[in-house]
DNA sequence: TACCTCCACGTTTTT
DNA sequence: CGTGGAGGTA
C-alpha cells in the first residue's frame, strides 16, 4: 500500500514526500510534479505517519487547485476528505470567521464583497465625504485599502506621508467602519480579520496550533505579506510548513505577491530544508533549454535548472509577420496543419501578453471556422442579472447590507429615483441606521415614501415566504418574486439572462453542502445542510469566493486562447506565443517599474514552459494598437535564447536595427509561410539594414519614420514619413539617411 | 427614466 | 479601434 503511494517518484520527489517533521521549501520547477508531491505528501503523512486528516491544513491560491488536490487525494486514499481543511486562503479564513464570528466581531450572516462590490462601497463612502473623485480616483482608493490590508495595516497604522495618502486613509477608516456597520467584509478583510482573530485570541490560536501540525502551501511564490504572516502565526514554533513554489514563476508581484517570502524562508523557519525538483516531465529538451537560457538572465533567483530525460525534440519555430493580421493568418494556417496531423484543438494554446491581442486572433479563427474558447471573460457570478438576484438574497440574509439594498431598491425600476435614494441615505446618516431600517421606520414622505414602502413589503414578503425552505427553493422563490425574470422578458437580449437566472437556481440545487458539512468536525465551522439560513450564507459566500468558471461551453474540442498569466499551471501539446515584440512583451510599462523586466522575463518563462512538444514564437512588424498602426521591433527575449534552438520558419534574414548582427544571422533557409507584398517589403528593408518602423533622419527632410520599403540591392527604396516634410520615397543608394 | 452621444482610456488578475 | 462611463436631452 505504502510503496504504491511512493512508486514512481524520483529521488528528490521521494525525499520531499517522506521528509521527517521539519519545515521545508520545495523549489518545484515547471512540470516537475509539484501537485503530485504535495498531494502525495499529504497522503504519506496520513497513511505512514498516522497524522489525522484533521491535523492537516493545506492551502492553495485558487479554488481550482484546491479541488484538484482533493480529487487526487481521494483517489489515493480511502478517506473522507470532507473534514479536511483544504482550500484557498480566503476560503479557509471564511470558514474560520464563520466558526468564530462572535470572537471576530462579525454577525453570523456576514456577507463577502467582491471587487466590484468593494468599489461601489468605496464610491459610496467617498460621496458621503464629498471627496472629489477626479482627484481621488475610486479605483486607486480601492487599491490603497486592499494594499494596506494585505500588508496587515489598519487605517490607524498606516504611515501617511502626504496629504493625498492622508485623505485616502480617511476613506479607508470610514470604509472599514461602514463595512462593520453593514456586516460585510471584502476579500482582504477575510484574511486580515482572521489574522487579527488568531493574534489577539490566545485560546483560539493555541487551539488551532495544537490541531494543525502540518501546514502545506501551494504556489508559495504568490503569497502576499499577510498570507505569509497568517502562515507563520498558525505555525508558531512547533508546527511544520511544507511550502511548494517556484520563484521563477512569480508573475503576480503587481498584485501584492511577495516572492521574497521564499527568499526569507529559512530565516523565518530555522532548520528548514530546501529541496529542488528540477526534472521536468512535460517538455522536450529544446524547449527547456530555451526556458533555462532565458531565465538565467534574471539576477534575483534562487537558482534552478530544469532538465528532462526526453530527447531534444524540435526547435522553437519563430515567425516574423509583416503585420498582426499576417501573424494571425499564419497561426490559423499552422493550427490547420496541426489539426490535419491529428492534434486536438484543446491541446493547442494561443497565448498573448494582454487581452486586447485576442481580437485579431479571434477574428482570424472565426473567419476560418475554427472553434476556440477565450479564457478570462465575464464569470457566472459576476453577471449583472446574477449579482442582482444575489443582492435580493443577501438582503434577506442580512438586511443591514446597504450595498445589496442599493443594488436592487430600484431594479427592476419601481419609481424610486436618485432623489428618493438620496433622501433615504440622508435620513440613514442622521439616524445612524442602515438603509433598510430607515426605509422601514423613517421613510421619506410622499410618493417616494410610498414606493419605498412597496419595496419594503416586497422584501419582507419574500423573507417570510422562504423561511424554513431548502436553499434551492429559497433561490427559486426570490428569483421569481423579485420580478427580475419578468423584467428581462421585456429586454431585447434578456433571454440569455433568464437562462442564467434559471442556472442560478440549478446551482443552488446542486450546491454541495457535503463539502462543507462534517458532523465529526471538532470545531463549529461546519455548515448544517438542514439549517436553511446557514446554507444560504454558505451559498452566498461560495458565490463571492468562487465566481465560477469563466464561461460555459467547456468540454468541446476548441482552441485555448488566454493570456500568459492565465496559462500558468496549464500545459499543451503545442503553444503559440504571439506578439513577441518590444513594448508588448516585455510590456513597455514594465520597463519603468522596479524589477519590471525580470517579472516580464518570468512571464516569458511561464509561456515557454507551457509547451510539451511544439512551440511557436511569433511577432509582427506592424500592429494595430489603440486605433493606430505601431511599429515594434522583435522582443529582446529572442536574444536571450540560444540561436541553435530557434528555427525561423519564414526565413527573413535580418540584421538588427542597431546595426549589429542579430541572433538570426545564421538563418537563410527558405520555407513556407504566409505573407505577400508587405513581406517582400520587409525583406528588402531589413536586408539593407533598415526596417519598417525605424526612426531616421535625413539631411534635408529632418526626422521621420520608415513606413514601407520595396526592391532590393541597388533598387531598394524606403518610404519615410517625415515629421515636417510629409511622406516620401527615397532610394537607399542615394539618400543620405541615418538612424535616429 | 431611458436612451444617446461624446469622451477618455487602453498590462497582467484571484479571492 | 473598441469599450465603458458619464452627462445631457427627450
Amino acid at each position: 500500500m505504502n510503496s504504491s503511494l511512493l512508486d514512481g517518484l524520483n529521488p528528490p520527489q521521494l525525499e520531499a514526500v517522506t521528509l521527517p517533521d521539519v519545515s521545508a521549501l520545495i523549489l518545484a520547477g515547471a512540470g516537475s510534479g509539484k501537485t503530485r508531491v504535495l498531494t502525495t505528501r499529504i497522503a504519506y503523512l496520513i497513511q505512514s505517519r498516522r497524522v489525522s486528516p484533521s491535523g492537516l491544513l493545506a492551502v492553495t491560491f485558487t479554488n481550482k487547485a484546491a479541488r484538484e488536490m482533493l480529487t487526487r487525494l481521494s483517489a489515493m486514499l480511502p478517506i473522507n476528505t470532507r473534514g479536511m481543511w483544504i482550500g484557498t486562503f480566503h476560503g479557509l479564513c471564511n470558514r474560520l470567521l464563520r466558526a468564530h464570528h462572535r470572537e471576530a466581531a462579525l454577525p453570523q450572516s456576514f456577507q463577502i464583497l467582491d471587487s466590484s462590490d468593494q468599489l461601489s462601497m468605496v464610491k459610496r463612502v467617498m460621496k458621503s465625504m464629498n471627496l472629489d473623485d477626479e482627484k481621488f480616483p475610486p479605483r486607486q482608493v480601492q487599491w490603497f485599502i486592499a494594499n494596506n490590508k494585505e500588508h496587515g495595516l489598519r487605517a490607524s497604522a498606516v504611515d501617511t506621508t502626504d496629504d493625498f495618502s492622508r485623505r485616502m486613509n480617511e476613506v479607508y477608516e470610514l470604509y472599514d467602519q461602514q463595512c462593520q456597520r453593514e456586516g460585510v467584509v471584502d476579500f482582504a478583510e477575510l484574511l486580515l480579520r482572521a489574522f487579527e482573530l488568531l493574534s489577539r485570541n490566545e485560546i483560539l490560536r493555541e487551539h488551532y496550533r495544537a490541531r494543525f501540525h502540518h501546514i502545506l502551501v501551494d504556489e508559495f511564490q504568490d503569497t502576499n505579506k499577510l498570507q505569509y504572516g497568517w502562515l507563520r502565526l498558525l505555525a508558531g514554533r512547533d508546527n511544520f510548513v511544507f511550502a511548494v513554489g517556484d520563484d521563477d514563476q512569480s508573475v503576480y508581484r503587481f498584485r501584492g505577491a511577495e516572492p521574497g517570502n521564499m527568499f526569507g524562508f529559512d530565516r523565518d523557519f530555522p532548520g528548514a530544508r530546501v529541496i529542488k525538483l528540477e526534472q521536468n516531465y512535460r517538455s522536450h529538451g529544446n524547449i527547456l533549454d530555451a526556458a533555462n537560457a532565458l531565465i538565467s538572465h534574471n539576477r534575483t533567483r534562487l537558482g534552478k535548472n530544469l532538465w528532462t530525460a526526453e530527447g531534444s525534440g524540435e526547435q522553437l519555430r519563430v515567425y516574423e509577420a509583416p503585420s498582426d493580421l499576417d501573424e494571425a493568418r499564419y497561426i490559423v494556417d499552422e493550427v490547420r496543419n496541426l489539426r490535419a496531423e491529428g492534434m486536438r484543438s484543446t491541446d493547442i494554446a494561443l497565448l498573448y501578453r494582454s487581452n486586447a491581442q485576442s481580437r485579431v486572433l479571434e477574428h482570424a479563427l472565426f473567419g476560418a471556422g475554427l472553434s476556440y474558447r477565450v479564457y478570462g471573460g465575464l464569470r457566472f457570478f459576476e453577471r449583472q442579472e446574477i449579482k442582482h438576484a444575489l443582492a435580493y438574497l443577501r438582503l434577506i440574509a442580512n438586511p443591514e447590507d446597504d450595498g445589496a439594498l442599493l443594488r436592487v431598491i430600484n431594479f427592476p425600476t419601481r419609481g424610486i429615483g436618485a432623489r428618493s435614494i438620496e433622501s433615504l441615505q440622508e435620513s440613514a446618516t442622521v439616524h445612524g441606521t442602515s438603509l433598510w431600517q430607515t426605509a422601514c421606520s423613517n421613510p421619506p414622505g410622499g410618493k417616494a415614501g410610498a414606493s419605498i414602502g412597496t419595496f419594503v413589503r416586497l422584501i419582507e414578503g419574500l423573507r417570510n415566504s422562504v423561511t424554513g425552505l431548502p436553499l434551492a427553493e429559497i433561490v427559486e422563490a426570490v428569483v421569481g418574486g423579485s420580478t427580475l425574470k419578468d423584467h428581462y422578458q421585456t429586454e431585447r437580449d434578456g433571454a440569455e439572462r433568464i437562462e442564467n437566472l434559471d442556472e442560478l437556481v440549478n446551482a443552488a440545487a446542486t450546491f454541495n453542502s457535503e463539502d462543507l458539512y462534517d458532523p465529526a468536525a471538532p470545531d463549529g465551522g461546519a455548515v448544517d445542510p438542514n439549517d436553511p439560513l446557514a446554507m444560504l450564507n454558505a451559498f452566498l459566500a461560495h458565490a463571492a469566493l468562487e465566481a465560477g468558471e469563466h464561461q460555459a461551453g467547456a468540454g468541446e474540442d476548441a482552441l485555448q486562447l488566454m493570456t500568459v498569466h492565465s496559462s500558468k499551471g496549464l500545459e499543451f501539446h503545442a503553444v503559440f506565443v504571439s506578439g513577441m515584440e518590444e513594448g508588448l512583451f516585455p510590456h513597455e510599462n514594465s520597463l519603468n517599474e522596479e524589477d519590471g523586466l525580470e517579472e516580464e522575463r518570468r512571464l516569458m518563462y511561464v509561456a515557454l514552459t507551457r509547451a510539451r512538444r511544439r512551440l511557436y514564437l511569433t511577432y509582427a512588424q506592424s500592429r494595430m494598437l489603440h486605433g493606430q498602426t505601431r511599429y515594434h521591433i522583435r522582443s529582446r527575449f529572442f536574444d536571450e535564447i540560444p540561436e541553435q534552438l530557434l528555427k525561423r520558419v519564414n526565413a527573413v534574414p535580418q540584421r538588427s536595427a542597431l546595426g549589429g548582427m542579430s541572433s538570426f544571422g545564421g538563418f537563410g533557409r527558405s520555407s513556407g509561410g504566409g505573407g505577400g507584398n508587405s513581406l517582400a517589403s520587409s525583406v528588402a528593408a531589413s536586408a539593407s539594414g533598415w526596417r519598417v518602423g525605424q526612426n531616421v533622419t535625413h539631411p534635408k527632410f529632418g526626422a521621420g519614420v520608415i513606413v514601407n520599403a520595396e526592391g532590393r540591392g541597388a533598387d531598394a527604396r524606403v518610404q519615410v514619413n517625415f515629421r515636417d516634410a510629409g511622406v516620401k520615397w527615397l532610394a537607399l543608394e542615394y539618400a543620405k539617411l541615418s538612424a535616429a
